[in-house]
DNA sequence: TGTAGTATGTTATAACATAACACGCTTCGC
DNA sequence: GCGAAGCGTGTTATGTTATAACATACTACA
Protein backbone atom coordinates (compact mmCIF):
# COMPACT_ATOMS: atom_id res chain seq x y z
CA UNK A 1 0.00 0.00 0.00
CA UNK A 2 0.86 3.50 -0.43
CA UNK A 3 3.12 4.93 2.54
CA UNK A 4 0.82 7.96 2.85
CA UNK A 5 -2.71 7.93 2.44
CA UNK A 6 -4.32 10.02 0.05
CA UNK A 7 -5.42 13.14 1.14
CA UNK A 8 -9.00 13.50 1.96
CA UNK A 9 -11.81 15.27 -0.29
CA UNK A 10 -11.05 18.95 -0.12
CA UNK A 11 -7.75 18.80 2.34
CA UNK A 12 -5.88 19.40 -0.41
CA UNK A 13 -4.90 23.33 -0.08
CA UNK A 14 -0.87 23.84 -0.35
CA UNK A 15 -0.31 20.01 -0.53
CA UNK A 16 2.01 18.18 -1.96
CA UNK A 17 0.56 17.21 -4.86
CA UNK A 18 3.73 14.82 -6.23
CA UNK A 19 3.29 12.94 -3.66
CA UNK A 20 -0.29 12.11 -4.96
CA UNK A 21 1.39 11.22 -8.23
CA UNK A 22 3.59 9.25 -6.68
CA UNK A 23 1.42 7.45 -4.42
CA UNK A 24 -1.07 6.39 -6.91
CA UNK A 25 1.66 4.99 -9.25
CA UNK A 26 3.32 3.06 -6.27
CA UNK A 27 -0.01 1.84 -5.34
CA UNK A 28 -0.43 0.44 -9.11
CA UNK A 29 2.49 -1.51 -9.55
CA UNK A 30 1.68 -3.32 -6.41
CA UNK A 31 -1.79 -4.41 -7.80
CA UNK A 32 -0.24 -5.00 -10.87
CA UNK A 33 1.91 -7.25 -9.38
CA UNK A 34 -0.47 -8.88 -7.31
CA UNK A 35 -2.54 -9.66 -10.03
CA UNK A 36 0.00 -10.44 -12.63
CA UNK A 37 -0.69 -8.08 -15.39
CA UNK A 38 1.75 -5.45 -16.79
CA UNK A 39 1.72 -1.85 -15.79
CA UNK A 40 3.70 -0.96 -18.95
CA UNK A 41 5.36 2.53 -19.24
CA UNK A 42 3.00 4.10 -21.36
CA UNK A 43 0.06 2.80 -19.30
CA UNK A 44 2.43 4.16 -16.22
CA UNK A 45 2.63 7.53 -18.04
CA UNK A 46 -1.07 8.05 -18.71
CA UNK A 47 -1.75 7.37 -15.32
CA UNK A 48 0.79 9.78 -14.04
CA UNK A 49 -0.41 12.13 -16.60
CA UNK A 50 -4.43 10.97 -15.46
CA UNK A 51 -2.82 12.36 -11.59
CA UNK A 52 -1.37 15.74 -13.37
CA UNK A 53 -4.38 16.98 -10.99
CA UNK A 54 -7.51 16.71 -8.82
CA UNK A 55 -9.10 18.06 -11.55
CA UNK A 56 -10.56 15.59 -14.34
CA UNK A 57 -8.37 15.29 -17.81
CA UNK A 58 -9.80 14.50 -21.53
CA UNK A 59 -8.58 11.54 -23.35
CA UNK A 60 -7.20 14.01 -26.52
CA UNK A 61 -5.41 16.28 -23.84
CA UNK A 62 -3.63 13.45 -22.41
CA UNK A 63 -2.61 12.77 -26.41
CA UNK A 64 -1.10 16.50 -26.69
CA UNK A 65 1.34 15.67 -24.00
CA UNK A 66 1.76 12.00 -24.81
CA UNK A 67 2.43 13.22 -28.32
CA UNK A 68 5.18 15.36 -27.12
CA UNK A 69 7.04 11.96 -25.66
CA UNK A 70 6.45 9.43 -28.33
CA UNK A 71 6.18 8.90 -31.37
CA UNK A 72 2.78 7.79 -33.21
CA UNK A 73 0.55 8.24 -30.29
CA UNK A 74 -3.00 8.05 -31.36
CA UNK A 75 -6.76 8.36 -30.43
CA UNK A 76 -6.46 4.24 -29.42
CA UNK A 77 -3.01 4.52 -27.68
CA UNK A 78 -4.66 6.70 -25.14
CA UNK A 79 -7.96 4.65 -25.28
CA UNK A 80 -6.35 1.16 -25.07
CA UNK A 81 -4.15 2.29 -21.99
CA UNK A 82 -7.56 4.48 -20.24
CA UNK A 83 -9.12 0.88 -20.51
CA UNK A 84 -6.57 -0.56 -18.81
CA UNK A 85 -6.45 1.48 -15.73
CA UNK A 86 -10.16 1.66 -15.68
CA UNK A 87 -10.75 -2.45 -15.68
CA UNK A 88 -8.45 -1.93 -13.04
CA UNK A 89 -10.19 0.77 -10.85
CA UNK A 90 -6.80 3.13 -11.45
CA UNK A 91 -9.50 5.33 -13.01
CA UNK A 92 -12.47 6.02 -13.19
CA UNK A 93 -14.54 7.98 -15.77
CA UNK A 94 -16.71 11.21 -15.23
CA UNK A 95 -19.59 10.25 -17.23
CA UNK A 96 -21.08 14.41 -17.27
CA UNK A 97 -17.72 15.60 -18.42
CA UNK A 98 -16.43 12.64 -20.84
CA UNK A 99 -13.02 13.11 -18.83
CA UNK A 100 -11.51 10.60 -16.24
CA UNK A 101 -9.53 11.01 -12.76
CA UNK A 102 -7.19 8.96 -10.87
CA UNK A 103 -8.57 6.88 -8.26
CA UNK A 104 -7.76 7.08 -5.00
CA UNK A 105 -8.15 3.65 -3.51
CA UNK A 106 -7.46 1.44 -6.95
CA UNK A 107 -8.81 -1.70 -6.66
CA UNK A 108 -11.07 -4.07 -9.08
CA UNK A 109 -13.21 -1.78 -11.27
CA UNK A 110 -15.62 0.17 -8.67
CA UNK A 111 -18.18 2.81 -8.63
CA UNK A 112 -17.56 5.24 -6.27
CA UNK A 113 -19.45 8.91 -5.71
CA UNK A 114 -18.03 11.97 -7.24
CA UNK A 115 -18.19 15.38 -6.03
CA UNK A 116 -17.54 17.77 -8.69
CA UNK A 117 -16.52 20.93 -8.30
CA UNK A 118 -17.80 23.62 -11.16
CA UNK A 119 -16.13 26.29 -10.21
CA UNK A 120 -12.40 24.96 -9.67
CA UNK A 121 -13.26 21.90 -11.64
CA UNK A 122 -11.62 19.65 -8.59
CA UNK A 123 -13.12 16.41 -8.30
CA UNK A 124 -13.19 14.81 -4.70
CA UNK A 125 -13.81 10.94 -5.31
CA UNK A 126 -15.92 9.34 -1.84
CA UNK A 127 -17.06 5.69 -1.76
CA UNK A 128 -20.11 6.36 1.00
CA UNK A 129 -21.77 3.34 1.91
CA UNK A 130 -24.45 5.01 2.94
CA UNK A 131 -25.29 5.96 -0.27
CA UNK A 132 -24.32 3.05 -2.12
CA UNK A 133 -26.93 1.16 0.31
CA UNK A 134 -29.84 3.28 -0.50
CA UNK A 135 -29.30 3.63 -4.30
CA UNK A 136 -29.01 0.03 -4.54
CA UNK A 137 -32.19 -0.97 -1.82
CA UNK A 138 -34.60 1.99 -3.35
CA UNK A 139 -33.99 0.55 -6.63
CA UNK A 140 -34.02 -2.81 -5.22
CA UNK A 141 -38.07 -2.15 -3.60
CA UNK A 142 -38.95 -1.75 -7.27
CA UNK A 143 -37.38 -4.80 -8.45
CA UNK A 144 -34.52 -3.22 -10.37
CA UNK A 145 -30.96 -5.00 -9.82
CA UNK A 146 -28.20 -2.76 -9.71
CA UNK A 147 -24.88 -3.50 -11.22
CA UNK A 148 -22.91 -0.16 -11.48
CA UNK A 149 -24.15 3.13 -10.37
CA UNK A 150 -22.79 6.23 -11.12
CA UNK A 151 -23.30 9.20 -9.19
CA UNK A 152 -22.15 12.57 -10.21
CA UNK A 153 -22.85 15.54 -7.59
CA UNK A 154 -21.67 19.14 -9.47
CA UNK A 155 -21.31 21.72 -7.25
CA UNK A 156 -19.48 24.08 -4.69
CA UNK A 157 -16.12 22.24 -3.16
CA UNK A 158 -15.92 23.90 0.65
CA UNK A 159 -13.47 26.27 -0.54
CA UNK A 160 -15.19 27.80 -3.75
CA UNK A 161 -18.94 27.88 -2.01
CA UNK A 162 -16.83 30.35 0.74
CA UNK A 163 -15.69 32.27 -1.69
CA UNK A 164 -18.65 32.45 -3.15
CA UNK A 165 -20.44 33.65 -0.17
CA UNK B 1 -52.41 18.36 -16.35
CA UNK B 2 -51.93 14.73 -17.92
CA UNK B 3 -55.51 12.77 -17.74
CA UNK B 4 -53.97 9.81 -16.88
CA UNK B 5 -50.59 9.18 -14.63
CA UNK B 6 -47.61 7.98 -16.65
CA UNK B 7 -47.21 4.25 -15.65
CA UNK B 8 -45.47 3.37 -12.92
CA UNK B 9 -41.35 2.51 -13.48
CA UNK B 10 -41.36 -1.24 -14.92
CA UNK B 11 -45.40 -1.42 -14.91
CA UNK B 12 -45.19 -0.87 -18.38
CA UNK B 13 -45.99 -4.58 -20.22
CA UNK B 14 -48.23 -4.36 -22.69
CA UNK B 15 -49.20 -0.52 -22.24
CA UNK B 16 -50.18 2.31 -24.43
CA UNK B 17 -47.13 4.01 -25.52
CA UNK B 18 -49.15 5.86 -27.79
CA UNK B 19 -50.79 7.27 -24.21
CA UNK B 20 -47.94 7.84 -22.99
CA UNK B 21 -46.40 9.95 -26.10
CA UNK B 22 -49.79 11.94 -25.77
CA UNK B 23 -49.75 12.64 -22.01
CA UNK B 24 -46.11 14.18 -22.08
CA UNK B 25 -46.88 16.75 -25.03
CA UNK B 26 -50.26 17.16 -23.90
CA UNK B 27 -48.08 18.18 -20.46
CA UNK B 28 -45.63 20.54 -22.38
CA UNK B 29 -48.27 22.37 -24.09
CA UNK B 30 -49.43 23.41 -20.86
CA UNK B 31 -46.53 23.51 -19.08
CA UNK B 32 -45.03 26.10 -22.13
CA UNK B 33 -48.32 28.01 -21.95
CA UNK B 34 -48.19 28.51 -18.57
CA UNK B 35 -44.48 30.06 -18.90
CA UNK B 36 -45.40 31.86 -22.11
CA UNK B 37 -42.98 30.28 -23.75
CA UNK B 38 -43.38 28.46 -27.03
CA UNK B 39 -43.46 24.70 -28.13
CA UNK B 40 -43.17 24.95 -31.82
CA UNK B 41 -43.60 22.57 -34.56
CA UNK B 42 -39.87 21.18 -33.82
CA UNK B 43 -39.66 21.13 -30.39
CA UNK B 44 -43.18 19.28 -30.54
CA UNK B 45 -41.68 17.18 -32.78
CA UNK B 46 -38.23 16.44 -30.86
CA UNK B 47 -39.90 15.49 -27.90
CA UNK B 48 -42.11 12.98 -29.52
CA UNK B 49 -39.32 11.26 -30.95
CA UNK B 50 -37.89 11.34 -27.81
CA UNK B 51 -40.93 9.87 -26.34
CA UNK B 52 -40.59 7.25 -29.18
CA UNK B 53 -40.15 4.59 -26.57
CA UNK B 54 -38.80 4.46 -22.97
CA UNK B 55 -35.21 3.75 -24.22
CA UNK B 56 -32.92 6.88 -24.53
CA UNK B 57 -32.39 8.15 -27.74
CA UNK B 58 -29.54 9.68 -29.54
CA UNK B 59 -29.52 13.05 -30.92
CA UNK B 60 -28.16 11.32 -34.22
CA UNK B 61 -30.91 9.28 -34.31
CA UNK B 62 -33.45 12.09 -33.88
CA UNK B 63 -31.80 13.46 -36.91
CA UNK B 64 -31.92 10.80 -38.96
CA UNK B 65 -35.94 10.89 -38.27
CA UNK B 66 -36.38 14.65 -39.10
CA UNK B 67 -34.25 14.50 -41.91
CA UNK B 68 -36.78 12.38 -43.88
CA UNK B 69 -39.70 14.85 -42.77
CA UNK B 70 -38.12 18.36 -42.67
CA UNK B 71 -35.53 20.01 -45.38
CA UNK B 72 -32.81 21.59 -43.55
CA UNK B 73 -32.68 19.37 -40.55
CA UNK B 74 -29.21 19.07 -39.16
CA UNK B 75 -27.44 19.00 -35.75
CA UNK B 76 -27.83 21.88 -34.61
CA UNK B 77 -31.28 21.98 -35.22
CA UNK B 78 -31.56 19.12 -33.36
CA UNK B 79 -29.57 19.96 -30.30
CA UNK B 80 -31.30 23.82 -29.84
CA UNK B 81 -34.61 21.65 -29.64
CA UNK B 82 -33.44 19.71 -27.12
CA UNK B 83 -31.61 22.34 -25.25
CA UNK B 84 -34.91 24.10 -24.70
CA UNK B 85 -36.67 20.93 -23.95
CA UNK B 86 -33.65 20.17 -21.07
CA UNK B 87 -34.18 23.47 -19.92
CA UNK B 88 -37.63 23.21 -19.25
CA UNK B 89 -36.97 19.73 -17.60
CA UNK B 90 -39.39 18.10 -20.46
CA UNK B 91 -36.22 15.57 -21.26
CA UNK B 92 -33.53 14.14 -19.75
CA UNK B 93 -30.12 13.59 -20.59
CA UNK B 94 -28.56 9.93 -19.88
CA UNK B 95 -24.62 11.11 -19.28
CA UNK B 96 -23.27 7.37 -19.32
CA UNK B 97 -25.11 7.23 -22.76
CA UNK B 98 -25.46 10.30 -24.23
CA UNK B 99 -28.76 10.09 -24.79
CA UNK B 100 -32.12 11.27 -24.07
CA UNK B 101 -35.05 10.27 -22.25
CA UNK B 102 -38.56 12.06 -21.63
CA UNK B 103 -39.27 13.37 -18.49
CA UNK B 104 -42.53 12.06 -17.03
CA UNK B 105 -43.37 14.56 -14.42
CA UNK B 106 -42.20 18.06 -16.06
CA UNK B 107 -41.30 20.90 -14.29
CA UNK B 108 -38.42 23.04 -14.45
CA UNK B 109 -34.93 21.42 -15.10
CA UNK B 110 -34.39 19.04 -12.10
CA UNK B 111 -32.46 15.69 -11.68
CA UNK B 112 -33.99 12.67 -10.91
CA UNK B 113 -32.46 9.39 -10.27
CA UNK B 114 -32.79 7.04 -13.48
CA UNK B 115 -32.73 3.26 -13.44
CA UNK B 116 -31.32 1.82 -17.06
CA UNK B 117 -31.72 -2.14 -17.89
CA UNK B 118 -29.04 -3.04 -19.94
CA UNK B 119 -30.65 -6.17 -21.15
CA UNK B 120 -33.88 -4.10 -22.61
CA UNK B 121 -32.84 -0.75 -22.37
CA UNK B 122 -35.47 0.31 -20.96
CA UNK B 123 -35.25 3.15 -18.28
CA UNK B 124 -37.12 4.27 -15.53
CA UNK B 125 -37.37 7.86 -13.71
CA UNK B 126 -37.48 8.15 -10.09
CA UNK B 127 -37.56 10.82 -8.22
CA UNK B 128 -36.69 9.69 -4.69
CA UNK B 129 -36.47 12.60 -1.62
CA UNK B 130 -34.46 9.88 0.26
CA UNK B 131 -31.82 9.66 -2.29
CA UNK B 132 -31.97 13.08 -2.89
CA UNK B 133 -31.48 13.50 0.87
CA UNK B 134 -28.80 11.20 1.60
CA UNK B 135 -26.65 12.43 -1.49
CA UNK B 136 -27.21 16.14 -0.16
CA UNK B 137 -26.09 15.51 3.24
CA UNK B 138 -23.46 13.39 2.94
CA UNK B 139 -21.65 15.71 0.79
CA UNK B 140 -22.91 18.42 2.65
CA UNK B 141 -20.99 16.70 5.59
CA UNK B 142 -17.74 17.51 3.37
CA UNK B 143 -18.47 21.05 2.90
CA UNK B 144 -19.97 20.38 -0.55
CA UNK B 145 -23.01 22.48 -1.72
CA UNK B 146 -24.66 20.14 -4.54
CA UNK B 147 -26.09 21.94 -7.02
CA UNK B 148 -26.88 19.10 -9.29
CA UNK B 149 -27.19 15.17 -8.91
CA UNK B 150 -26.65 12.86 -11.48
CA UNK B 151 -27.86 9.52 -10.72
CA UNK B 152 -27.91 6.52 -13.11
CA UNK B 153 -28.03 2.74 -11.70
CA UNK B 154 -27.43 0.36 -14.79
CA UNK B 155 -28.50 -2.71 -14.17
CA UNK B 156 -31.69 -5.01 -14.87
CA UNK B 157 -35.60 -4.39 -14.71
CA UNK B 158 -37.60 -6.93 -13.19
CA UNK B 159 -38.71 -8.68 -16.14
CA UNK B 160 -35.10 -9.26 -17.55
CA UNK B 161 -33.81 -9.98 -14.12
CA UNK B 162 -36.52 -12.80 -13.66
CA UNK B 163 -35.47 -14.07 -17.68
CA UNK B 164 -31.68 -13.87 -16.19
CA UNK B 165 -33.01 -15.95 -13.01
C1' DT C 1 -45.57 48.96 -39.71
C1' DG C 2 -41.18 49.02 -37.68
C1' DT C 3 -38.29 46.82 -34.57
C1' DA C 4 -36.53 43.85 -30.98
C1' DG C 5 -36.24 39.46 -29.72
C1' DT C 6 -36.65 34.66 -30.68
C1' DA C 7 -36.35 30.55 -33.67
C1' DT C 8 -34.46 28.17 -37.37
C1' DG C 9 -31.46 27.36 -41.60
C1' DT C 10 -26.93 26.52 -43.12
C1' DT C 11 -22.12 25.54 -43.29
C1' DA C 12 -18.21 24.29 -40.98
C1' DT C 13 -15.58 22.33 -37.46
C1' DA C 14 -14.50 20.67 -32.81
C1' DA C 15 -14.44 17.01 -29.49
C1' DC C 16 -14.86 12.28 -28.22
C1' DA C 17 -14.36 7.32 -29.40
C1' DT C 18 -13.71 2.85 -31.93
C1' DA C 19 -12.51 -0.47 -35.88
C1' DA C 20 -9.31 -3.13 -38.17
C1' DC C 21 -5.11 -4.87 -39.33
C1' DA C 22 0.10 -5.07 -38.94
C1' DC C 23 3.99 -5.71 -36.20
C1' DG C 24 6.85 -6.61 -32.30
C1' DC C 25 7.60 -8.31 -27.67
C1' DT C 26 7.00 -11.55 -23.74
C1' DT C 27 6.12 -15.87 -21.95
C1' DC C 28 6.17 -20.52 -21.72
C1' DG C 29 6.24 -25.30 -23.19
C1' DC C 30 9.18 -28.02 -25.49
C1' DG D 1 17.26 -21.76 -28.08
C1' DC D 2 13.00 -22.20 -30.67
C1' DG D 3 8.42 -21.74 -31.99
C1' DA D 4 3.68 -20.70 -30.98
C1' DA D 5 0.23 -18.10 -28.48
C1' DG D 6 -1.18 -14.13 -26.46
C1' DC D 7 -0.59 -9.52 -25.41
C1' DG D 8 0.65 -4.70 -26.26
C1' DT D 9 1.36 -1.08 -29.43
C1' DG D 10 1.63 1.31 -34.05
C1' DT D 11 -0.94 3.01 -37.74
C1' DT D 12 -4.63 4.44 -40.64
C1' DA D 13 -9.22 5.24 -41.15
C1' DT D 14 -13.68 6.16 -39.71
C1' DG D 15 -17.69 6.66 -36.64
C1' DT D 16 -20.23 9.32 -33.19
C1' DT D 17 -21.46 13.28 -30.47
C1' DA D 18 -21.63 18.33 -30.02
C1' DT D 19 -20.83 23.31 -30.88
C1' DA D 20 -19.60 27.77 -33.41
C1' DA D 21 -20.86 31.39 -36.27
C1' DC D 22 -23.47 33.87 -39.21
C1' DA D 23 -27.71 34.39 -42.19
C1' DT D 24 -32.60 34.36 -42.60
C1' DA D 25 -37.30 34.13 -41.09
C1' DC D 26 -40.84 34.47 -37.86
C1' DT D 27 -43.54 36.60 -33.79
C1' DA D 28 -45.05 39.88 -30.66
C1' DC D 29 -45.80 44.18 -29.55
C1' DA D 30 -45.34 49.24 -29.30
Amino acid sequence: MARRPIPEPFQRDRHDHQECVSSAVEAAHELCARRRIRLTELRRRVLELVWGGHAPIGAYDILDTLRGERRGAAPATVYRALDFLLENGLVHRIESLNAFVGCGAPRQAHSGQFLICRACDTVAEIDDGEIAGVLSRNAGKLGFRVDRQTVELTGLCPACADAAG
